[in-house]
DNA sequence: TATGAATGAGGGTTCATTCAT
DNA sequence: CATGAATGAACCCTCATTCAT
C-alpha cells in the first residue's frame, strides 16, 4: 500500500482529508438525512457539483467520513490499550475517560453513530457495526484480562460492556454544554461511576 | 376532563389512536425525517391526505404520538414505583426489568426519543425531555431512598442515573432480535449489572 | 315562475338564500381561488360536504351567489333611475352616489367582480360580463338623455362611462376603512368629480 | 451599486430578467394565487425545480418581478415628467396618454397590481403600495403645478387623481383587444375624457 | 478541476369532491 | 338533510445527481 505517487496525488489527498473532516463533522452531528450535500460544500467553499469530483455520491462519502473517523479514534483507544500501563482497573479507567473524552470534545457526532439506526444506508450501517465491533474488542481485552486475574467481578460480560459502551456514547448529550473543567470533572465521575460495574463485591 | 360523549365523538377517538400507535412505532423506529406520511398512511390503509383530517400537519402527528407514548410509559413507571415493596434494591430493579420490558417489547421506537436528538422539530424536543425528565425521576426517587438508608453507595447520582438511563434506552438493540425467552434472561442479566451500579463496595 | 309551493320548499328557499349571502360576501371579499368552501361552511355552521346537498359544486355556488348579488344591485340601480326626478345631471349624480355607496357598504366584494378576471371560471366570467352591462346601460341612459337635451358634454360617451365605472369601482379601496361620515363626504366628492365628466365645457 | 463583473455574471442577469419578465406577465395577468410555478417554468422551457436555482420561492420570485416591472414603469414616468415641455395641461395629458399606453402594451399585467388585493401576500402588498405611491405621486405634481397657476380646477385633488387613476388602470381591460391603431384612438379619447376632470369650469 | 445550471423524484400540504351512514 | 370520513389531484418546495463548459 503505497502513498500518493506525485504531486497531483498528494494534492488530491489532501483535498479529500478535507471534505472527509467536514463530512463527519456534519454527519456525526446531523444524522444521514439531515444534512445536505450543498452544506457540505458550502463549508469547504465548493460547490455542490464539486463533491462528485471526489466521490461518488452522498452515501460514499458518508461511508468514506465516517470510516476516516472510526478508524481515528479506533487506532488512539489500541494504541491506549496497547501502551497503558497499571492494573486492569487502572487501564480500563483510562480506556473510559479517554473515549468519553473523544466523544464529547471531537465527536460529538458519534452520538448517532454507535445507535446504528435503520435511518443509515445499509452500506453505512456495516461499517458502523464494525466500528462499534472493534471499540468493543478494545475494552473487552481489558476486562477479560482483569477479570482472569480475579480483578474485576462482573455479572455478565456481555451486559457490562453494553452498558458501560451506552452510557459513554450518550455522555455528550450530558456534556456537551459544560466548560472545559467541568467537563473534565464529569468525565472522572463517569468514569468512577462505570468502574463500579466490574468492582467485586463484597 | 371528560372523556367522548357520544358514539360519532369514540370512533373518532379510536381512529386517532390507531393512527397515533402506527406513527409512534414509525417515528420511534427512524426518527422524525426519515418518516414519510405516505408510509404512515400506507400503513393504516388509507391515503396520505387522510391523516390531515385528524392532525394539522406532520409534526403536531408526531407531537401527539410521542406524547402517547410517553404519557403511557410514564404512568406505568409511576405506578410501578408506588406500588412495588420490598427494598430499595428490590424496587428498584423491579423498575429496571420493566422499563426495558417496556423499551424492548412495546416501544423499541424509543432508542431515537431518548437520544433527543437535534432531529427533532423544537416543539418535540421539549415533549421528550419533558418526557425523559419524568422517567428519570422515577428512578431518582428510589435511588435517593436507598442512599438515604444508606442501602445504596453511588459515586455520584447523577452519572448513575445517566448510565443506568443510557444501558436501558439502548437494550432494544441488542435484545430486539431475541425469542422470547433469551429476551427474558438478558433483562434479568442487565438488571443485574446496572444494580451494581449502587452497590456498597468493600 | 312560481315561487315554492310547499313548506319544504320554502324552507330549502330560505337555506340557499343564507347561503348565497355568505358565498357572496366571501367570494367578493377573496375571490374565487382564495375562497374554500370549508370556510363558507363554517361560516353556516356547517360541514363542507352540506353545501354539495344545495349546490353541484365551488362554481355553482359562486356564480349563484353572484348571480344573486348582481340582480340585486342592478335592480335597485334600474329602480333608482326610473323614480329620480329632477334634470338629468341630478339623476346621474344620484345614481353615481348610490352605485359608490353600495359598493363600499354592501358589495366591497365587488370589487373584484368589475375586474372581470381571467380568473374567474369562464360560467361565471358570463355573469359577470353580463350584470357589468346592465349597470353600464343604466347610466348610459341618463348620460344620453343629458346629451340630448344638451345639458351635458362629453368627449365620448364610451371613455366617459369607462372612467366612471372605473373609478365607482376602485372606490372601496380608499373608503373602506374610513368611518361613515367619512365615508358620505368621501362619495359627495366623488360623484361631484365625476360629474365633472359630462359638464359642458365654456 | 455596480453591474454584473464577469461573463458569468451576465449571463445569470440575463437569466433572471428573462424569469421576470416571464413571471411578471403571469402574476399580472392571474394574480397571485392563479399562477403556479409549473406554468413560469413551461412558458421558460425549463421544469420548476429550475425556478429555485434562481429564487428561494414563489413568493419572492413575485416579490422581484414586480418590483422590477414597477421600477421600469415608475422610472419611464418619472422621465416623462421631467422632460415634458408645454403647459401644466399638456404634460398632464402627456402623461396620461403614456400611462395607459405601458399599461395597455407592456404590462396589462398591472390590472391587479393597482387593485393592491387582499390576495397578494403581506410582502408584495408593500411593494404595491409603495409602486402605486410613487406613481401618484408623478401625477400629483403636474396637478398641483396646474392649479396654483390657475390652469386647472377640481373638486379635489385626492378623489380627482383616484379617478384618474382608476380608468387607467383599467383601461387594458377594454383596449386589449383592439388593433393597434384603434387602440391609439382610444388612448386619445380617454386622455381627452379625463383632461376634463381638471378643466376649469365656466 | 471546478462551476453553474438544470433535472426529476419525492415529500408536505391543501382542497374540491364523493359517499356511506 | 347532514355529517364524518376519505380521496386524489395539484401545488410548493428540497435535494441528490448529472453534465456541458
Amino acid at each position: 500500500m503505497l502513498g500518493p505517487v506525485n504531486r497531483v496525488e498528494r494534492k488530491r489527498g489532501r483535498r479529500v482529508e478535507q471534505i472527509l473532516a467536514v463530512a463527519a463533522e456534519l454527519f456525526g452531528e446531523r444524522g444521514y438525512d439531515a444534512v445536505n450535500l450543498e452544506d457540505v460544500a458550502e463549508r469547504l467553499d465548493v460547490t455542490k457539483g464539486s463533491l462528485y469530483y471526489y466521490f461518488a455520491g452522498k452515501e460514499q462519502l458518508a461511508t468514506a467520513a465516517i470510516e476516516t473517523l472510526g478508524t481515528d479514534w479506533t487506532a488512539r483507544l489500541e494504541e491506549l490499550a496497547a501502551t497503558a500501563e497499571g492494573s486492569a482497573a487502572q487501564r480500563l479507567r483510562t480506556l473510559i475517560r479517554a473515549h468519553v473524552a473523544i466523544a464529547v470534545r471531537e465527536y460529538p457526532a458519534a452520538l448517532r453513530l454507535f445507535l446504528v439506526p435503520r435511518t443509515w444506508p445499509d452500506a453505512l450501517r456495516a461499517r458502523i457495526t464494525e466500528m462499534r465491533r472493534r471499540h468493543d474488542q478494545v475494552f473487552r481485552a481489558v476486562l477479560v484480562e482483569g477479570l482472569e486475574s480475579g480483578e474485576f467481578a462482573v455479572v455478565a460480560t456481555a451486559s457490562t460492556l453494553q452498558a458501560m459502551h451506552a452510557a459513554m456514547s450518550q455522555a455528550p448529550l450530558w456534556c456537551a454544554d459544560l466548560p472545559v473543567d467541568e467537563q473534565d470533572r464529569a468525565f472522572d465521575e463517569l468514569a468512577d461511576t462505570l468502574m463500579k460495574l466490574v468492582s467485586p463485591v463484597p
